[in-house]
RNA sequence: CGGGAUGUAGCUUAGUUGGUAAAGCGCCAGGCUGGGGGUCUGGAGACCCAGGGUUCGAGUCCCUGCAUCCCGACCA
């Protein structure tokens, strides 16, 4: 029985999250285009969850969706030198199409900054102070032919949303761009369970054409850091053409012209990846009750009887609806049949398959699935089922009443959703080093740690970490962080620090 | 884009000094089978990444290309 095994994270930690990803059921597959993947039924599903997470809380602040095309004028792409050098080196250019080449070519979007201000200029979107703020958000996908993919992590085209607002003041501006930083720290750690740092980018990891970019960090369980998403004040930047003349103006109060501040900010696909390298283990990975598409799967355990086992069906229906608070179940058929799933305030899954229950648990492990459910003719017979948790040890099952069951599901995917975090949170706090010389830093480093550390605030500094340490990139000037760096030498530099705050250090994804 | 590795059935792999391919898992049919991938019997399934070349003959040797993975550079 040459089981299929995934590659232990402590041995090699890139290829677990290989193996991990390859045996999750329906989660991915490559696809024929170079970098790019074919998000399966779970993956799909997986950012679904995200969407349906912040879609609803974009609107609640004020944001329209619109969309945008996919190709962007090169002419409009030229026109901002920052942002086209940033950008142009990954950008895929279409220069044919209805069988002749075309008088100008098409970047397909890498970010969609100069379609969203060509959009606010027309029709006389913003023309008095009363049009301000105008707050729309884009959910699309975007390309860019980064030298080297991984799944999710960064693949060639992503999916994304981006949030393109204008405001009378840089104040309103700022304040809205860091609310979207708070709205996305608060899906991480709510729903995925993931613990971020806030923070300012230093200027050098800046986006391309921003003045500030806003950032949350993590952790992922070899200590390499994450940029989970990231908001930015554009400020007056795209707005303004190289003559100086505005793209976009309006009155304010004082019938004075003034240029609106601008701000964008984005999660993308990125984050599914986050996850998996958050909390997968060795079994494979592990999906927090609150990102998952099926938080429960029941598992009928079938018996040669074929009456027992309608009856154990039945049963295994009824408990579906009764936790799912749905009545409605139907049939899925996806990859594969004889799954039925019910869609309520949690959803449940029947595995009808007709299986060996071992396989049945199996899949789910590998799927991630957070509670599995095994019910069967024995069961019945004591109206109970046995409740198991992926990220609890197997001796932790629960038998439980059938009447019980949908209340203790409802405690164990609660209680789960916190262990995670707190674990992830657990690992974070662990492995933040505070060195006080390059020795120090540099072993920090190499032990999978992140290091909390004055900086000169130097090119050169930067350069001398990054070949030093193999990798190490400062991530950001944290908001809760203490002002306390005045007068600490770098580390890496010996110099003064050039900042009141430490920042953090880590190699990075 | 540089360095390294790999590319044989859906998956993981075996293919000896070149003679048109093997196994386990999975899949299909049927038994026995209840709690982390059980077991028995039978069966389907690959022209060996692509394109050239050497050769009477290539999965096996040579060249080129492509893809994937690892390391590095690049990366909102």
């Amino acid at each position: 029985m040459a089981k299929q095994l995934i590659t232990p994270r402590a041995l090699n930690f890139p290829q677990w999250y290989q193996d991990v990803i390859a045996h999750a059921p329906d989660l991915y597959d490559e696809s024929p285009v170079t970098g790019c993947i074919t998000f399966g039924p779970l993956g799909t599903r997986l950012w679904q969850s995200i969407r349906d997470f912040l879609d609803p809380r974009f609107r609640a602040m004020g944001v329209e969706n619109i969309l945008l095309p996919t190709l962007i004028p090169e002419s409009f792409f030229l026109r901002e030198k920052e942002h086209v050098e940033g950008f142009a080196p990954e950008a895929a250019v279409v220069t044919h199409a209805g069988g002749s080449k075309l008088p100008e070519p098409y970047y397909v979007r890498p970010t969609s900054e100069l379609l969203f201000v060509d959009w606010y200029g027309r029709s006389g979107k913003v023309q008095s102070y009363r049009d301000l703020p105008l707050l729309v958000n884009q959910w699309g996908s975007v390309v860019r032919w980064e030298k080297r993919p991984r799944a999710f992590l960064r693949t060639t085209e992503f999916y994304w949303h981006e949030g393109h607002c204008l405001f009378a003041t840089k104040e309103q501006c700022r304040t809205f761009t860091l609310g979207i930083l708070d709205l996305f720290a608060e899906l991480c750690e709510e729903v995925l369970a993931i613990p971020v740092i806030r923070g300012d980018k230093p200027s050098h990891e800046k986006f391309a054409g921003a003045d500030n970019t806003f950032t949350i960090e993590s952790m992922m369980q070899d200590g390499k850091a994450l940029q989970m998403g990231t908001s930015h004040m554009l400020s007056q930047n795209f707005l303004i053409d190289a003559d100086g003349s505005p793209r976009v103006s309006f009155l304010n109060e004082k019938e004075e012209r003034t240029v609106p501040y601008y701000d964008s900010w984005a999660v993308s696909s990125r984050l599914i990846g986050a996850m998996i390298m958050t909390h997968g283990d060795d079994d494979g990975i592990v999906i927090p009750p609150k990102a998952a598409a099926v938080q429960v799967c029941i598992l009928p355990i079938f018996g040669p009887d074929a009456a027992e086992n309608e009856k154990v069906l039945k049963a295994v229906r009824d408990l579906a609806v009764s936790i799912s608070k749905s009545k409605t179940i139907y049939a899925v058929h996806g990859r594969a049949n004889g799954f039925e799933e019910t869609a309520g305030e949690i959803t449940v899954r029947i595995d009808a398959r007709d299986a060996r229950l071992g396989d049945k648990t199996f899949h789910q492990i590998r799927m991630g699935t957070p509670i599995r459910i095994e019910l069967g003719a024995r069961d019945l017979a004591e109206n109970s089922c046995m409740i198991k948790s992926r990220i609890r040890s197997r001796d932790d099952a629960q038998k439980v009443s059938l009447s019980d069951a949908p209340k203790a599901v409802e405690k164990m995917l609660d209680e789960d959703q916190k262990t995670l975090f707190a674990r992830a949170l657990e690992k974070r706090s662990k492995n933040i080093a505070e060195p006080e010389n390059f020795a120090d830093l540099k072993a920090a480093l190499e032990a999978g740690q992140w290091a909390l550390v004055a900086w000169d605030g130097t090119k050169e500094t930067v350069e001398k970490l990054k070949a030093e340490t193999s990798g190490g990139t400062y991530r950001c000037f944290a908001f809760d962080g203490k002002e306390d760096a005045n007068g600490m030498m770098d580390p890496v530099s010996g110099k003064p620090s050039a900042f009141a705050k430490r920042i953090y250090v880590a190699k990075a994804y």
